[in-house]
DNA sequence: TAAATTTGCGTGTACGTTAACGCATTATAG
DNA sequence: CTATAATGCGTTAACGTACACGCAAATTTA
């Protein structure tokens, strides 16, 4: 049997007809409160469910849930690999009756970030999964509940979150960007002996994550009494041609050799800038599995990746907030995922592989 | 509206009735091959799925799935991860009308294993997910059928497996142990100087993929020239006081700082035999998030752990059960996981923390 | 005070599937 | 050749829920 008690018992047990019990379930009003208590007393004493099959298939609508994020391509491709967590997330809920529609915004435009919240909000999703890149809008959004309130947050945080109250679900999935950055120290401090310079390109320009990996690494080497990391501050960009620049400006005597840590997902510009400059003897650890950094990765021109596991991070937003709004389960208030390190030898590329 | 296709549309394209589209679709035979064929094209041309809810709620039964494992406890508890893993699997599962049946087996001792493998056989459950940590029984069993046909391995991979046949779902997810002892290779060679000593703990006593993490390993220090590293042959156990009988006759000289990989979740009783024996400078590589190993990361006895992840992947091999029994999706032959570098940083405790 | 509305509750239908049942028609056995 | 079984197919009653509908009684409005 599915559920030993069916709202046939409940409406026997209370002694009145089912039609009355489903009123109370379904806070329709049209009952009166003495009944009313009655009713949701037995149902307590019995830990009647509703069952899902039944009820699903009787109402014949599926569920929708929103996800609002970067566009796939931006950030090196970083979001991509969400996207690739999601869909497959997206493969388990399906015969579940559950939908996924995509709001995908430019992260640097102020004005398309505000189109997409409009666009979710009118889509009218049963919840959403989002990732606010940029805590202004998105602050603002949650604070109006124009979303709803079954939301779980990934991969940033926004900032006193816990401020804006009375949501049904509102759950936060994401890394610790300062052991992050220490995990960086650690390797670093491995790769390159002391005497040799280590370089920090601090692309964090206010962004809050960013800023603390950087925070993190230097952390570290403090920590570990080891010469203070040079740091190089930069402009978060994707073109190669700027990178040189940046270093080439940043770095001289590069000839005994060097470390060099990127805090995102750019790294691969960085250590392909260093090839172009002649740099010998660089050890570079960096951030994010996307496409160019494995492939550097797998080349021995990165020594170690981290990751926060951005295609796991997303499916257990996305999982959660199905969890919490289609199975009525408790999810936790906040998720903190371990970061993963990948060198040549456990960068699968996309988390699994299959033949 | 769930599924726009319905078994009424399917018996009406093909000028039958839904009985006779319900017998083919469940193959329960009394029709003939002409209807048959013919319900089948349109059931393709449409892409008419059952409807997952409708067809458990008339069934009103729920979905049985038998796990196969060591008992939690043994191997220093590393099946106690993989069971979180399936526990909170579980969790998901439950609302879909899902129940798990745990058979736990003492893995050294064979009669335990053919009484459990006897129990779960005669539980007859919908598929099972199944660790074959000692090739034999497992093998057989498997080739009898026994249990049935749904199955997914999980840790261990049976040798020629695909030489059974004829399964409908037959799949396995594990690690990839050669990788995994490379891997070992290049964290302790970064940890260890050349000229100091690497001592190999080579506890595999014909276990094959606990070989193959050994084997890794040594390939490393080959490929990049470096010093072969000492191996050191002993018999698995859960005894410290073995554990350093064993590293006091095989290890002398030890003043100068050594390194020291230990291939299993046993890790912490050669690192802790190292610190009784007063070996100074022991920079230790080991296997697998066990709470000992995990307490002596962060105490910064163990430079690093790796690990298969294990509470991951079973939860993955139960929930790919589900998605190709329950869900009648594809699932892949086989998924080779990638292998965690846990570090004192990244090492919380579960694999994820909340609060 | 009659009419209109609201409140409180029961009844009934339909959602898509499953599987038992029944009834012809054909095949096999005695 | 009849009796029995097997085949091929249609019919139908649930499974538990959601919600429209209907109907009294109570309450408000005119």
């Amino acid at each position: 049997m599915m559920n030993r008690v069916t709202i046939k018992d409940i409406a026997r047990l209370a002694g009145v007809s089912i039609g009355t019990v489903d009123r109370v379930v379904h806070k329709r009003g049209r009952v009166s409160e003495e009944t009313r208590l009655k009713v949701l007393s037995i149902i307590r004493e019995t830990g009647y469910q509703t069952d899902m099959f039944a009820s699903r298939l009787k109402k014949g609508s599926r569920i929708r849930y929103g996800v609002l994020m970067p566009r796939p391509e931006q950030d090196s491709g970083y979001w991509k690999l969400c996207m690739d967590g999601l869909v497959s997330c997206e493969k388990d809920l399906h015969p579940q009756g559950v939908d996924i529609e995509y709001f995908l915004f430019d992260r640097f435009s102020e004005g398309d970030i505000a189109l997409t919240l409009q666009k979710a909000e009118e889509a009218a999703c049963a919840g959403y999964v989002l990732a606010p890149v940029v805590p202004g809008p998105f602050r603002d959004t949650l604070a109006r509940q124009a979303l709803g309130r079954n939301i779980v947050l990934f991969d940033t945080d926004v900032p006193d979150r816990r401020v804006v109250q009375d949501l049904d679900i509102y759950s936060f999935i994401g890394p610790d960007n300062y052991m992050a950055g220490s995990l960086a120290g650690r390797l670093m401090s491995l790769l390159v002996s002391p005497e040799k310079p280590v370089y920090v390109v601090d692309l964090s320009e206010g962004e809050h994550h960013i800023s603390r990996r950087v925070e993190g690494f230097f952390e570290y080497y403090r920590k570990k009494n080891l010469p203070e990391p040079r740091r190089i501050v930069g402009k978060d960009t994707d073109s190669l041609k700027e990178a040189e620049a940046l270093l080439k400006e940043s770095i001289r005597g590069a000839g005994r050799g060097l470390g060099l840590f990127v805090p995102n997902a750019t790294t691969h510009l960085y250590v392909s800038a260093c090839r172009n400059l002649h740099f010998k003897d660089v050890e570079a650890v960096g951030f994010d599995p996307v496409d160019e950094n494995l492939r550097l990765l797998k080349e021995g021109e990165i020594a170690f990746l981290l990751s926060q596991r951005p295609d796991y991070q997303a499916s257990q937003a996305l999982s959660n907030l199905h969890r919490a709004y289609g199975a009525k389960q408790d999810i936790p208030d906040q998720v903190i995922l371990p970061v993963d390190i990948l060198s040549p030898e456990n960068c699968l590329s996309s988390g699994e592989e299959s033949f």
